[in-house]
DNA sequence: ATATTTGTACGAAGAAATTCGTAATATAGA
DNA sequence: TCTATATTACGAATTTCTTCGTACAAATAT
């Protein structure tokens, strides 16, 4: 399956992630501390993501729950894989870069990359 | 100005970007060989494009010449702040690990990110 | 039992993005 | 000149995304 998920579907996702698990109205509840919609404007996505094959959902009970069929992992690999091709001329180096010049990273944050790239260097000797 | 072109647009951009400046029929040559699409389908978006205020054109002879209105690394900087909100739950050094992880850099690259980090050390201490 | 609340299904409208055909205009070549 | 070609302008059809109202069903409360 090609992960595409739309905006809408990405703010659903998020929910959906941080949760596990979630009903329609917990999406809901969610999204509208930040966003404005109507209830069933959630649901006709969520049914839609359904449809799609993002996520599956148990409808034992009446109130049907909802899981991703991939995880934000995935999405990651898949977002970064996109914005390379279209704005980094697909330099891995430059993305990390300039991320790191945009968002400072803590001191630890940095400790973690250095860290990662050291392992890197040693399959490299 | 907001900076968000969409996926089509964003092809077009490509181009541009790389060659400075172009006319319609230069961006649609270039698509055409990884696409297939109309002229005019080429032309509706550039002039669209400009209706956005995305790119400007110099009209002075019969064949317009486009430029963009904003720098690459500019429209780096918006992708990398989307996915960092949508997929990364802003964590700069998640992104940055899971772009090395997945996209083998290489030696030079490792290098020139290390220095990189390197620098930011150097200011915190 | 029956009324109220909560939930899903579904159609449809509106908005945005993409595609293309046709007409009008300018340029270049015969 | 006048014919062919290249280019822009523009409207419209199509598709995808987003939003919402209404209908119906199930659960809950009175």
């Amino acid at each position: 399956m090609e992960i595409k998920p739309t905006e809408s579907e990405l703010e659903i996702l998020q929910v959906i992630w941080k949760k596990g698990q979630c009903t329609v109205r917990e999406v809901h509840e969610e999204l509208a501390k930040n966003k404005d919609a109507g209830y069933t404007t959630t649901l006709k996505l969520m049914q839609i993501m359904h449809d799609k094959g993002m996520v599956e959902r148990d409808t034992t009970s009446k109130t049907h729950v909802y899981k991703a069929l991939f995880t934000m992992e995935q999405a990651q690999s898949n977002a970064l894989d996109k914005i390379l091709s279209t704005v980094f001329k697909g330099s891995t180096s430059d993305l990390v870069i300039q991320a790191l010049g945009q968002h400072r990273a803590s001191k630890d944050e940095i400790d973690a990359i250095k860290n990662f790239l050291n392992q890197f260097d040693q399959d490299k000797k």
